[in-house]
DNA sequence: ACCAGTTGATTGGTAATACCAGTTCGGGGC
DNA sequence: GCCCCGAACTGGTATTACCAATCAACTGGT
């Protein structure tokens, strides 16, 4: 009876996070950075009274503090003590996966975050997409086309289409030909992957992502940069609107209804324009 | 005559001995990565043996480790190792700072990365005028109007200027509503102040910087988002050339002149793949 | 000879302790 | 009064020991 036979041959994602003690404690940290409660400016107790608070060793919160302090949340002042700064002078953009899960898990972040992150990726892809018009490969639009067809065969599987849709992604943003850009995107991607659930997304227009997909590859063909961005733009912001409705229902359900007054989703149609009802186009 | 400083027994290094134990054997150990000798997919010693190999505690060493995961360099893997992952393809955008480290330091990495690191900072900028030229307040606009004069003081000043241009570019950051990208854009500053003499790169075309600068704030005020990319794309691109000339001349001086550092600023037209750093050594 | 299950050595993860190294601040000497 | 210096904080590192997960070799059975 040492141990059960476990499903090794599924195989499947151990779904439940095995955080490490360090990681658990850095993440009830941020959280308490996050949402305010620890002001930046502020010192945060010595690492001796703060680990004993947290429960661990003064190791393990020493090495949740080094995470903290990669990410730009705080500063460590040897002989001095660890200060809280503002992250958003100073904290990097894998940050906003933790802000992100704020947001959904009806937490205090509020969820125009969520529209704002994919602008932001929108952002990004126009631009990628002009790279790619310029220099992309004949193999490489070869490629892209492949796997945008096999990606068809995977309209009904959520977790598929999501691989697949990284996939064609990466293939995208190695046809760019900008390692930069290239490493920008496997932070997105990381965050996207550390997202329990956000199959659901990905999946919901699954075929108009397609549709989408196909316009895009023959903008690239046109070998007209200016066009491609103008009209990728365009086309793109549909696509992203839908998506965030769709997780703005998901976070419904994880509010469970409670103070129904949270949901903003209402802003999500007139794009995320904050202060500015400008906005949209 | 206040305090001595405690420079006693230092005798190998004391040129940098500000950086941490820690933070030295992950800068040891990211360059044995990025330049190939520990390649992908490979296990590196297990901790016991490395840190004695690096001349650290296995404490130390697992915090440089911890380092190296958290920027997609290695993933750990509790009972088996610790494998070195393909920083292409899980390295996080902050690796850009050590990888143009490396570039400038005369080392192996190609200086083309100095252009595409250029050129995304390019691809950012421009749809961040975008942005700005939809959202920003009147006084948002006045403000960076009134940092442009300021700045103007400056252009003597290599170090003080490049702090002006910093700060100008967050209060466009901010003015761009977008909290993703103003964590990128922490994430890039970072890069930008960790790197020593940069200043120089700023401060050589200080004036026309300036003078840049006045006809994208004249752009963004006609409020034509459109209008702001495609120019802005096309007024910036000359500016980043002459930056890119400039490192490219301060890249000869560290590898006095052996690493054939011309200046090819042409971005990559067609590009084979970044030299693949496979089983090389 | 083969397969299954157990065991044991190796790996990373955490803890406890002691000590080193900067920083701060207040008391004692000038 | 001022300055200096050292005690008492702070974080940084080392040492040691043990827990937990992994993997390979060994074992016993078939």
């Amino acid at each position: 009876m040492a141990r059960e036979k476990s499903e090794k041959k599924r195989g499947r994602k151990s779904r439940e996070e095995r955080k490490s003690a360090a990681d658990a404690a850095a993440d009830r940290l941020r959280r308490r950075i996050l949402e305010g409660e620890l002001p930046a400016g502020s010192m945060l107790p010595g690492e001796r009274e703060l680990s004993e608070q947290l429960g661990v060793s003064r190791l393990t919160l020493r090495s949740a503090l080094a995470s903290l302090q990669a990410q730009g949340l705080i500063e460590k002042v040897h002989g001095a003590g660890n200060r809280v700064l503002d992250y958003r002078e100073t904290g990097g953009v894998e940050l906003v996966a933790h802000l992100a899960r704020l947001a959904v898990e009806g937490g205090t972040m509020p969820l125009r975050l969520l529209g704002e992150l994919l602008e932001f990726r929108r952002l990004i892809a126009v631009e990628l997409l002009g790279l790619v018009a310029e220099r992309a490969t004949p193999e490489e639009l070869r490629a892209l086309r492949e796997h945008r067809q096999a990606q068809a065969e995977l309209v009904d599987d959520p977790e598929g289409f999501m691989k697949a849709d990284l996939d064609f992604a990466r293939l995208l943003v190695r046809a760019g030909h900008n390692l930069t850009l290239e490493l920008l995107y496997n932070t997105v991607q990381r965050l996207v992957t550390a997202t329990p659930g956000i199959e659901a997304a990905f999946a919901v227009n699954s075929r108009a992502t397609l549709q989408t997909y196909d316009q895009l590859l023959d903008l690239i063909e046109s070998r007209d940069p200016d066009r491609v961005r103008r009209l990728a733009r365009t086309v793109m912001e549909p696509l992203d609107r839908r998506t965030l409705d769709r997780l703005a229902e998901a976070a419904s359900l994880f509010a469970g209804g409670e103070g129904g007054a949270k949901t903003e989703i209402e802003p999500a149609t007139k794009a995320a324009a904050p202060g500015s009802p400008k906005g949209e186009n």
